[in-house]
Parts: C-alpha cells; sequence; structure tokens
DNA sequence: GCTCGTGTAATTGTATACAATTATACGAGC
DNA sequence: GCTCGTATAATTGTATACAATTACACGAGC
C-alpha cells in the first residue's frame, strides 16, 4: 500500500510509544489534563509503565499534533487554545469543507452515498425523539464520511485533524445546544445537493454549515468558556 | 509570551535533536535523499555526529511533518509525492491563500503593506532584467509577508507547511518556467486589492493566483515529472 | 533450478545510565 | 522583611546497553 500523505497518521497502536501517544492525545482530548498543565516524562511513563523512552518520543508527536508545547530543558505544557484560535480553525474549516463537498460531489461511491442517506434519516428520527447523545454522534460521523468521499488522503487528514483539535471545545457547548436538529437540517441539504451532483451548491452548503455551527457555538457560551483561559495566556 | 498553535513549529534549533530534525528536513527538501529511500538511525547518527535517540526523536517529527514514513520494526523512508497529492495540496492552498488575503486586507499592517510594495516593484525590476534567481526569492518571500500580514498563526503555520512540503516539486518545475514575470504581475494585483482594502478581490485574486501557479507547472513538466513515481507507489 | 527453513546479522524498540540544565530551598547580607 | 547567591534536588537531554523484530544468506529437500 502506498499513500502519501501531507500529514501522517499515527496508527501504530502496538508500541509502547504508540499506546502512549494514543493514551496522552485522548486524555488531553478528554479534558483529563487541565490546559497548561505540565505533564512529567517520567510521572507519565511510571502511570503507563513504560520508560521514559517512548513517552519523549511520544510527546515530541503530540508536539506537532498541537496538543502540548514543548520548552526546550524546561517541560511539556497542554496547549490551551485561545478564542481566536477556535475562530480562526472554523473559518478555515469552513473554506476546507466547501471543497470536501465538491470533491465528494465528483468522487462518492454509491455505498457511502448510501451511508449519508441513512445517517441523514436516522438522525431525523433521533432528533424528534430528542436524544441528542446519538444526534452528536451521528454528526461527527456525517462529517467522517464526507470526509472519506472526497477521494483525497491529505484534505480528509487536514479536515480530521481540525475536528479532533477542536472537540474539546465543542464537548462544552454542542451536547446542550439546540443546534442539533437544524445542524441536521443542513446535513440533510448538503446531501442532497451532493446526490444531484450539484457541486456548487454542496460546497456552497457544506461552508455556510460550519459557519452556522462556530456562530452557534459563540452563542453557547464560547465566550465564557474562553475568557479565564485568554487571561491564563498571559502568563 | 503565547502562542497555542493548532500546528507547533520546531523551534528548537540548539538541541542536537533540532540539529538533526532540521538538517534532515533541509536535506529531504533539497533532494539529497531520493523519494523512498530508507533513512537508518544509526547512519544519520553517525554522519551527524550523535547517538540514536536525539535521531529518533527527530524521525518521529519528520513523519508528522510528512516528510519520511515510518513503518513499525522496518525503517523510515523518504516520502514520495504522487502527482495527485501536488494537485490537492495546490488546491487546498488556493482556498487558504484566498482567506489568508482576506484577512490581510483586514489586518495588515504599514510596515506590511510597504515590504510587499517593495516586494513586488523590485520584482518588476528582476523580471525585466530577467533574474531569474532573485525573482523566485522574491516569490516566495511575497507568500511569506502575506502570511505574515493575514493575523492568524494558525493560518500561517498551515500555509507555510504546503508551501514547504512542495518546494521539492516547485524546485524542479518554477525557475525554467517564464511564469516569474507572469506571477508578478498577479502579486501586483493582490497587493494592490489589500492596499484599495478590498477584500473580496484580493481574496479571488489570491485564489486564482495559486491556481495559476499550479497550471502552469503542470504544463511544464509536473506530469513527466511524477510519471515514474506514481508508478512506483505500486510497490 | 526453485522453494522453504534455519541461523546469523542488521535494525528498530525500549530501558537505563549519565550529563546538562533548570527549579527550589535556604541562609547571608542589607 | 526582602533580595540575592549558592547548594541541592528535580527534570530534561543524550548516550549506551539490551531486547525484540526483521532482513538476509545459505543450504536441505524436492
Amino acid at each position: 500500500m502506498s499513500n502519501y500523505n501531507v500529514k501522517q497518521e499515527v496508527t501504530d497502536k502496538y508500541s509502547l510509544r504508540g499506546r502512549v501517544f494514543n493514551r496522552l492525545r485522548e486524555d488531553i482530548l478528554s479534558g483529563k489534563y487541565e490546559e497548561h498543565e505540565e505533564l512529567k516524562e517520567m510521572a507519565i511513563g511510571e502511570e503507563m509503565g513504560v520508560s521514559r523512552t517512548p513517552v519523549r518520543e511520544a510527546f515530541r508527536q503530540l508536539e506537532l499534533e498541537g496538543l502540548i508545547q514543548i520548552i526546550p530543558n524546561r517541560g511539556a505544557y497542554v496547549t490551551g487554545i485561545t478564542e481566536k484560535d477556535v475562530r480562526d480553525i472554523y473559518m478555515i474549516r469552513s473554506m476546507l469543507e466547501g471543497l470536501c463537498a465538491r470533491w465528494a460531489t465528483e468522487h462518492i461511491t454509491q455505498e457511502q452515498m448510501d451511508e449519508m442517506e441513512e445517517n441523514v434519516y436516522l438522525a431525523e428520527f433521533h432528533a424528534k425523539k430528542g436524544h441528542l447523545e446519538q444526534l452528536a454522534e451521528l454528526d461527527n460521523r456525517f462529517h467522517d464520511i464526507l470526509y472519506e468521499a472526497c477521494n483525497s488522503k491529505i484534505l480528509e487528514h487536514q479536515l480530521k485533524d481540525f475536528h479532533q483539535y477542536v472537540l474539546r471545545v465543542r464537548r462544552k457547548t454542542l451536547a446542550n445546544a439546540n443546534r442539533g436538529p437544524k445542524s441536521n437540517e443542513e446535513h440533510k441539504q448538503i446531501m442532497e445537493a451532493i446526490r444531484d451532483r450539484n457541486a456548487d451548491l454542496a460546497e456552497q452548503l457544506a461552508h455556510q454549515h460550519m459557519i452556522n455551527a462556530y456562530e452557534n457555538m459563540v452563542k453557547n457560551g464560547l465566550h465564557e468558556a474562553y475568557e479565564r483561559d485568554e487571561s491564563h495566556s498571559g502568563k
């Protein structure tokens, strides 16, 4: 197999380094570690039962993933996300989601198309029932389908990267908002545009969808949630 | 200071790992190592006079940078770029350059504006004189100014990342083409749109500029240069 | 001649030891 | 009480040792 991506994914789940990397990423994204918290090689290593070597290598990767920041001879710190970072990422994503939808229109397989339709109708059902948990799950999956359908490993990885990165923020704001049903309506429109092979419309809708998601997020407390961190970032 | 980017840059130039990383990146981008060539930890370490430890850490970072691919328990290989990768990257860049130009219109400082104007006029001079080397230099610098002017560390780093990544390809095709002067004319238009605070136009022009750059590249032998690699990628 | 094991060499993965740097505690001097 | 310098501890950076895995050579068997 030969996939040469710009950004490689870490697929080595079986080495100690891979396990440390995946677990640390999980822990950071889930909020186990506070923003700006210091991660010490020995402490992490002991906790996971490995030596410093694989921990250090995992640190180097997490640094490039943007989840921690390493200051030479000082230590590794969980990165904070500023309000502006989130905004920038959503604007960038809005562009790339649009491009992704365009490409998906041109390259989606029948199988992917079917799953996308199923996703939308299933989400419609859960929206009526008020199942927010399932709705959030299907929301994530919809975008993954879209990413895979665009037929570009590079774009797919870019978008998954961004998506994962803002999960920390989304986790706090999306679940309790009533955006779920409206979000799914937009998914439905995107899906239909792709099904109709209308690339321009699909791009435009996917683009706007991301902007709407961001603006909803801002309305529902992004500012309050990150005001504190803004002040932290001054240290 | 507090810059929390999505993708962190490797700034630690003074540690052995940092030196190995920078030198290896340089060597890969400059073409010292062939595509798909295997990099052995011990050989690299001996060549640079360091042990395997900093080499391994540099490898992990280069992997995430997308310059090498590490197969567990096998080795590290210089990544190949397929024709499609290059196309995808240019399309993604065209989107983000547009966004970047928009943001630059809103946030550019007087100092940056001045440097951009100077860049364009200086390039005009070198274009007339046929100084292709300086023209290429100024071309790169123009885009760096644009990236810095957009006032988004995240977007700036994304674009610099992509830019660097395709340098390997550009090196082969841009210098000998007569795109230089035409490219600079487009720079001038972008610069003027930014100066006139016309964000829509700046975005549109920067977007098209990147597409033109790609299409010119294709015309001037990208296909031939990478046909060979396409077949390689099947192994 | 070809395929398939087997043993050895080469290479990567991990742990540990040591060096260099940074953080901290504590007391002298004011 | 406060500042500063110094000694000590803690932590990161690097080198080396050892373990595990993989690549390769070579010969047995067909």
